[in-house]
DNA sequence: CTTGACCCTATAGTTGCTACAGGCTGCATA
DNA sequence: TATGCAGCCTGTAGCAACTATAGGGTCAAG
């Protein structure tokens, strides 16, 4: 299997492949004769977990322990929930602070009277503290 | 004043204030004889602005963009409240996005039942989508 | 035998900063 | 006067996680 194959397959760009084997996220596979890559099942399946993970947000190297963790089948699967758990509480960190900012717009958006600039609230809003504006 | 002193009063780093000016968002201020940049008033109002757009989110180039139509007094409103509606749509957007992904997370972590990984819902899940893995 | 789709490497760009390295300036203190 | 230290200067490299480009090689079909 070329790499194309596999970018279709997996739903991911052809250079990113590339960038996953950079960084040693997926390991190197062999080469045909005209020097082009050669993936095999293996690789389709662990390219498969990193795009997935990433689909879930989890950061690279977030994705780089899940990968080592499952690697490593005797061991517990403890660590695999910490590590999704403590996404989900990034998460959830992530959406509150959107929450709050779409408030704050949502205020000042509703004080826009579509008048000139010179009267415009949002601009106003955006202005320094309390000082005199020239 | 110089750079420190309107570091401290915005809450930006210096780094910061100068990753701005070199990318034009910022005016470059005049020098005192050692060379040092000399910052007043519109300084500091402009670089308010800055912040404070910045912490509602909106990218370094809706930022730029809304420093042009405020400078421009005497145009119409409409555009300033375009530029923050736009915004307003990503942010529910990406907040969709994350409530999403937020629900298949919590999902995925409900079924691990602490075993081996082995055994790992987790793992299993961000596996290849049907295949045989060796 | 040429066209075109695909592949290769290497490097630079993206966004929004942050962090050096290596060197001045300016003020206080011994 | 020397010296120390905080603060300033420029320029460059680094972060995440790719994406895009340049400048080439390979391979199958017509």
């Amino acid at each position: 299997m070329q790499i194309g194959e596999l970018a279709r397959t997996t739903s991911t760009k052809v250079e990113t492949i590339r960038f996953y084997e950079k960084i040693g996220l997926l390991p190197e596979p062999g080469r045909t004769a005209g020097n082009y890559r050669d993936y095999g099942a293996a690789h389709l399946a662990r390219l498969s977990f990193i795009r997935r993970a990433r689909d879930l947000g989890f950061t690279l190297d977030q994705v780089r322990e899940l990968l080592a963790l499952s690697d490593d089948r005797s061991r517990s699967c403890t660590a695999v929930d910490s590590v999704a758990r403590a996404h989900l509480a990034q998460i959830d960190q992530k959406i509150a602070d959107l929450r709050a900012l779409r408030r704050e717009l949502d205020e000042l958006i509703g004080q826009c009277s579509q008048g000139a600039i010179s009267d415009c609230r949002i601009i106003e809003a955006l202005g320094p503290p309390s000082n005199a504006r020239h």
